[in-house]
DNA sequence: ATGGTGGCAACGCCA
């Protein structure tokens, strides 16, 4: 790649367009497995939704493509939104995602830091007009168009800045990034015309009392502090409605991640809110459920994010 | 108040 773009390139897989190949391949993959009962405590109502999408920091896509299989076999997910894949797009392992029938696979990866992907069951195409938020080339957001028509839902997937640990733009140029980063963000959808579109992602900020296991204690820790909990909620009144707390109500703790740096994360469940589902008001009837897979920080060398499952009939 | 762990890639960065 030329040192003068900044852009990452946008791979995907090529469309298979002979008929008969796509039949081969539809054979060849087994069939959209039954949902596991293990997800019995889904916050849904009725049988099995139109499409369900699952948000997810893996933390390193390559070394974790097991726990990615399992995901896969517990939950039949249409669509899997990935972030800190870590893999460059060179060294995307394709043939083991199209292995577990996501035949149509978009992703922006760079080398050890950052990356997200896009799994898919069904065809979707790259947005392209996006733009390289702060000029920086990093690979921090990708969307796509799934469907088409008045049928079509665009789905965003974003791994916003972590932020350093100091929370002053100032002194930490890392923190100044990311504020810079949501406040790119929030004029940039306000310019948006949004019709059926899910954002999702590692926004990497809790921004509700109860997204955090002490609101007092995490006043001053990046994640939480005032300016990052406001920018992001401005972001998000843009146009979309937080999907998950369509289900849990504000004043009920929800964590999506917990430190690696705690001995027993369960015991002391000092959690974080950072992944987040939003949705453009029009398809907040279409919500069906919603779940945060705790179980997965105990797998086998976990990420120290976990999956978001929602579920919408479109 | 401090340091704790993990991934990548190369003996330090980033989270």
């Amino acid at each position: 790649m030329a040192f003068t773009c900044f852009r990452c390139p946008v791979s995907f897989l090529h469309e298979i367009s002979d008929a008969f190949r796509n039949s081969f391949l539809f054979l060849s993959h087994p069939a959209r497995q039954p949902r596991k009962k293990g997800l019995a405590s889904l916050r849904r109502i009725g049988n099995a939704p139109d499409m369900r999408i699952i948000t997810w920091n893996i933390n390193s896509l390559r070394l974790r493509m097991p726990l990615l299989a399992r995901l896969c076999q517990d939950t039949a997910p249409d669509m899997i939104c990935l972030q800190e894949t870590k893999v460059p797009d060179a060294l995307f392992p394709m043939e083991d995602v199209r292995a577990l029938g996501f035949d149509h696979v978009v992703f922006r990866g760079m080398k050890g830091y950052n990356g997200v992907a896009i799994l898919s069951r069904q065809p979707v195409s790259v947005l392209e007009d996006t733009p390289d938020w702060c000029e920086r080339g990093d690979c921090r957001h990708i969307a796509v168009r799934h469907g088409t028509g008045a049928a079509a839902i665009d789905v965003h997937d974003f791994y916003v800045p972590a932020g350093g640990d100091i929370p002053d733009p100032v002194e930490n140029p890392k923190f100044a990034h990311k504020l810079a980063f949501i406040e790119e963000a929030r004029h940039w959808f306000s310019a948006q015309d949004m019709r059926r579109t899910v954002l999702v992602g590692d926004l990497n900020i809790a921004p509700l009392e109860h997204d955090v296991w002490s609101h007092r204690q995490l006043l001053k820790i990046v994640s939480h502090t005032p300016p990052e909990t406001e920018g992001l909620l401005k972001w998000q009144h843009t146009g979309f409605v937080d999907a998950m707390r369509h289900f849990v109500p504000a004043s009920e703790k929800l964590y999506t991640w917990w430190s690696y740096r705690n001995r027993d994360w369960r015991a002391s469940n000092r959690g974080r809110r950072l992944d987040h589902v939003w949705i453009t008001p029009d398809l907040q009837p279409a919500l069906r459920g919603m779940e945060v897979l705790r179980d997965a920080r105990d797998w086998d060398k976990p990420s120290d994010h976990v999956p978001v499952i929602v579920d919408l009939d479109v």
